[in-house]
DNA sequence: CATGAATGAGACTTCATTCAT
DNA sequence: GATGAATGAAGTCTCATTCAT
């Protein structure tokens, strides 16, 4: 569920989010009617490399990813990949940041109207396994441990786990004050200890093909557990 | 205990196992004579080799520890590491094996008699703690993602991540079976989740040089929340 | 003195000599109305780039600066150095051959109304160590071995070495003349051997900062010696 | 004379020098074994490299000859160069330091037994005159600028150039204090002149085909005129 | 004429593994 | 059994040049 090969029908709900924030993008640019030829076509190869990136990073993995496999993947020249990301870590970490924004946006509308600390809570596994069912492998990709992508250590950026895990923190924050989490959790903690159980929870239930509203109900109930104000 | 996969109750504190090990083997050595040199010599050459691996794996990690690195740290030749290990991959599960059954050694020794299922936790928890403190970077680098190693995709072997999970879930099961612990629990499902949360739990403790009994307290509580009949 | 950072004063001349190349142009084309400004258009960003690969080769190297940096840096596009030099090479050429007419005329002046053969070798010296303090590394840089410039071997261009050999062929042809140098002199390869004495005198000077008075004297002495008529 | 294109004759005596040396190195390493034979293989390695590694920097010039190029031209692997060289530059070094010692041993006899100021001079040049014919471009490819080897600028080792040039200030020295050199000579920026003049000289005649023995006349007479105390 | 995205051959270097000694 | 020299496929990245806009 949340590995494994890439499907076709993933790419469709891709393209989209990336669509959109692209428009974004190009709308800012505004009514300017030379530039956004040149940009445009740029923004193309970049938008193929990334999908490429994407599909590569999430079938074969970090380290047997070629950035020549990606080019030709993208049906680009290999230095191409070059002109868009610095290095192949560049690539990646902007594939993990799609990738995040890519979620968020999902989890944002799988939120909309939830009143409940309970309901927030399954809600929002429920969309991470739906976006897991529907971009298999992109999440296990991208909670790709950050110490095994850079020779020299630390990478600088903030990695979709901390990510994450921050903005656990601030709902858990937000359920302290209207009294539905306990007060004394630390919140930040609290994050990291949930994001790391996602993470291996999913990884758990995608290897032993477990059924996927089973876990997303267990694993609401130990987290509202955890988390509940007695 | 020859060659390939690495034993059970040896490796106590690693070198005082083999220690152990290598006494009966002189011992023993009493009246023989030949086979038994050479014997103790292959012993010597493969305890060197993955004292030096451990070393290596835990300072820089999978990928950026060659072979040829971990011979001349062990200070033997090249050529001698493809004696002891069919390769670099094996030698590293042979380590990760090893820091396993190293905690879990030192785990049972922190459980003795250790009677309430909320100790039990507190006193697993610390004693992860404490071998993180003295074996620093060790458990960080025998938990490496099964997913970066190989290039084929699985490995065929039980990684420490499942070992333990499955171990809480034994824990857990006996919980239950006392009436400690919820019957409702998935207990597997939760060994899962609570080694993926101590997983990214201790990572952030160390990145950010956290309060370590504080941190303990806090995912004690966290944890027997999440588990505890009520 | 012969080598390290451009400098401001550098571009005056530079531009000078350029200048009055374009003084030409500009005059011939006349009357012309819509071809001017085409013509204006084109020698400027030649100007520009020739401006901008002097700054870089003299910093750099050839080897170290690529067309795209001196495009860069003359502010114009990429494409756009090659509608102006056919390659590379061609480019570096063209530096070459500017910096060769600039100190030619550089020293045309500092030998005005200069008599004896002495004091023209003193000045012709003068003028070289002159112009090497305000156009630091400009001759270093255009006296590049032509081996290392191209693939395939001959160039077919006349270097500025080769340049500057024949112009003391010439000097020395006229002081043997006069009987001031010694006639049995073969003044093409004295020429030659003064040419690299300067080149290589001149960077040791550079290299380790020695007083340029001084080595202008020493020079001076040890040249007049070599080719004075006794 | 000084440049071109390597001939058969060349490497015997290339060969010889460097066996020479060679058999030095290996009879200091004594009467050992087991060692020499080890030793044994991979300076062969080592010597096959170097030679093919002059052979191509000869013919081709640094930048045109590929690590790769001289490992195939070695009949080794390309794994193979980088046991022996740190890098591409390290290699070209060796290459470098070899002529330089070679030459060096060549003009030791050379100079053996001649008396007077101007015989040392002649029989230096003509030692030099003479290497070039038989080791064809090696001296012109040993004097490579080094500023056109390093990206970051200084490489820190002695170049020939230089050595070369402290060799004639000795040697000056040593004709001033015996009287037969001027006393008022800088004796090493005369050195950096002289070994300037012959580089550029030797380059200058090589490509005009002039004849050897009137360059070297020449060249003699005008050093000697540059030098003579009168 | 000007632009700058695109190209892809090719540069240098590494490293897991083998094999002659 | 032990050694370490040797291997060569593979890796990441550059850069002179072209060409669609």
């Amino acid at each position: 569920m949340m590995m494994e090969e890439p499907t076709s029908g993933t790419e469709k709900a891709t393209e989209m989010a990336v669509l959109e924030i692209e428009e974004g993008t190009i709308a800012e640019a505004g009514a300017g009617g030379l530039g956004n030829g040149v940009s445009r076509r740029k923004l193309e190869s970049r938008r193929k490399l990334l999908a490429a990136a994407r599909r590569l990073f999430v079938e074969r993995g970090y380290h047997e990813t070629r950035p020549q496999d990606i080019s030709r993947e993208a049906g680009v020249g290999h230095g191409t990949f070059y002109l868009h990301f610095e290095d192949k870590l560049a690539c990646f970490l902007a594939f993990t940041d799609e990738a995040a924004v890519e979620l968020e946006y999902f989890l944002a509308r799988q939120l909309d109207g939830v009143a409940s600390f309970e309901d927030a809570i399954r809600e929002i596994l429920r969309g991470i396994f739906e976006y897991s069912a529907t971009h298999p492998g992109v999440l296990a990709a991208a909670l790709t441990d950050a110490s095994v992508l850079s020779k020299g250590g630390d990478i600088g950026k903030k990695m979709p786990t901390t990510r994450w895990a921050d903005g656990w923190a601030v709902l858990i924050e937000k359920w302290k004050a209207s009294g539905e989490a306990s007060p004394e959790i630390d919140s930040r903690l609290a994050g990291h200890l949930i994001v790391g159980a996602i993470k291996q929870g999913g990884a758990y239930a995608a290897r032993d093909h477990l059924d996927v509203d089973k876990v997303l109900d267990h694993m609401t109930k130990l987290f509202v557990r955890m988390l509940k104000n007695r």
